[in-house]
DNA sequence: CTCTGAAGGATTGTTCAACAATCCGTCAAT
DNA sequence: ATTGACGGATTGTTGAACAATCCTTCAGAG
């Protein structure tokens, strides 16, 4: 191991450590609560009460709600605080149509560099992250473990998003991705859910793998079309 | 003129008028002295002195910085402060993946839209604003407005992104220009830049209104990768 | 009864001052 | 040339204070 080899794993490491900032564990605290569902939308965050709860300063937690305000988790009304993010059906449309974009665009965007000579090595490298997300998300529904089947679902389609190989997108995916759990909280069995895709999931991935990748762009239209439509019903019975 | 045309207007005005936010003023003030380039990357902001020129509080002023960091215009480093973002050769990459997957799928959604019942009316409807900034950009040429003609490129690509219909799409359009803009300023000749390609946006736009779909993704497809070429040559030759 | 308008309290917006923590450059010592 | 310590400068965070705004309540007019 050479000494370039330290310095990059180090390099890596880096972001990891600057994580030092209280209002960045502040927002990391209040953004598990809120994207596990112990928040539901609509609440109202009072600066006093949660800065009491918390024991830092209106600042502090103020710089915090700015963070979560541009992830979009929460809502910050000029004068009248902050509220978790009540989404809407507009906003559930919207979101499936940014994941269309997203995802499929990441899937023909890596399509078009594997034409472009792309060794097969690096091409089933490329997937196996995916080919993870949906293993750990097959194993979790064997053993019944339905909130990890939700997580693998999750990590299917960041991974799938990884394909474009773009730090943006794949950080886009990631605000996406944590906005519609706001979402997936109204359903009655999240769990039945997630579960239905895990076979969508698999044949996503073994198109791609063998190399049907405008085949695998259209599953994953055809994907994101029905679980859209699956939520909105779910939205028309429940509340807005 | 009834009188839900009215509460229309004004709440298409709201947005406008929230905008009392001090931290929001100030974030616009070094929003635009950023992307005008009279910042050039790397500067930093120390919180003392442009606190005491703008005349807000050191808190204030962090709120805002909280704001442009999240846009990726700043580049908040803890403990050393915030300073104008500097992009490498690998965010310029990144940048135009990323506006591949935007541009071409918001091409691509609308195309979807219109092959699935969509009135010829409403398609031109659509097609409006970008004929507009197309009109913009060649009508800036003829005054040698070079600094117009700038800008109404960046009209175009947004009219383009907005086909999508997604709000979050066009948002993620903008502070995708307003990046690129930190790109643009390294340049020895802007102008000629943008002039280049008044030609590939008008023959874009033709190619949308005449229904030809895929040929328009593609067209923008290879229009990006010209640009992006071009772009990493001048980097090449100047910093980074 | 409904609408209007005026207190009143509560919460947010913003500023200020202070201290702790960290970074950076300098300089001496090995 | 590298190391280590010192000191100034800047940021991170806190707490308190005041102004501005919102929400509720309540009384009065039509």
């Amino acid at each position: 191991m050479t000494t370039s080899d330290w310095l990059e794993e180090l390099q890596a490491e880096r972001t990891g450590l600057g994580r030092a900032s209280t209002a960045g564990r502040v927002a990391d605290v209040l953004r598990t609560r809120i994207t596990e569902g112990h928040l539901p939308p609509g609440t109202r965050l009072s600066e006093e009460d949660i800065g009491a709860a918390l024991g830092v300063s209106r600042n502090t937690l103020r710089e915090a709600f700015r963070l979560l305000g541009h992830e979009r988790l929460l809502l910050h009304e000029f004068n009248r605080g902050v509220f978790v993010r009540k989404l809407t059906v507009d906003d559930v449309r919207d979101l499936y149509q940014l994941r269309r974009i997203l995802e499929c665009g990441a899937v023909r965007r890596a399509a078009e560099r594997r034409r472009a000579g792309f060794s097969a090595d690096r091409w089933v490298e490329l997937l196996v992250p995916v080919r993870d997300a949906v293993e750990e998300g097959e194993a979790a529904a064997a053993r019944d473990r339905w909130v990890e089947v939700g997580t693998a679902n999750m990590h299917f389609h960041q991974a799938v998003a990884a394909l474009a190989q773009s730090p943006r997108v794949t950080e886009a995916m990631g605000h996406l991705l944590a906005e519609l759990r706001l979402v997936f909280h109204v359903m009655d069995a999240p769990q039945a859910f997630h579960q239905a895709y895990l076979p969508e999931n698999r044949a996503i991935l073994e198109l791609l793998a063998a190399g049907e990748l405008d085949a695998a762009e259209s599953a994953m239209a055809t994907y994101l079309d029905a679980a859209e439509a699956q939520l909105i019903d779910a939205y028309a019975a429940g509340p807005a």
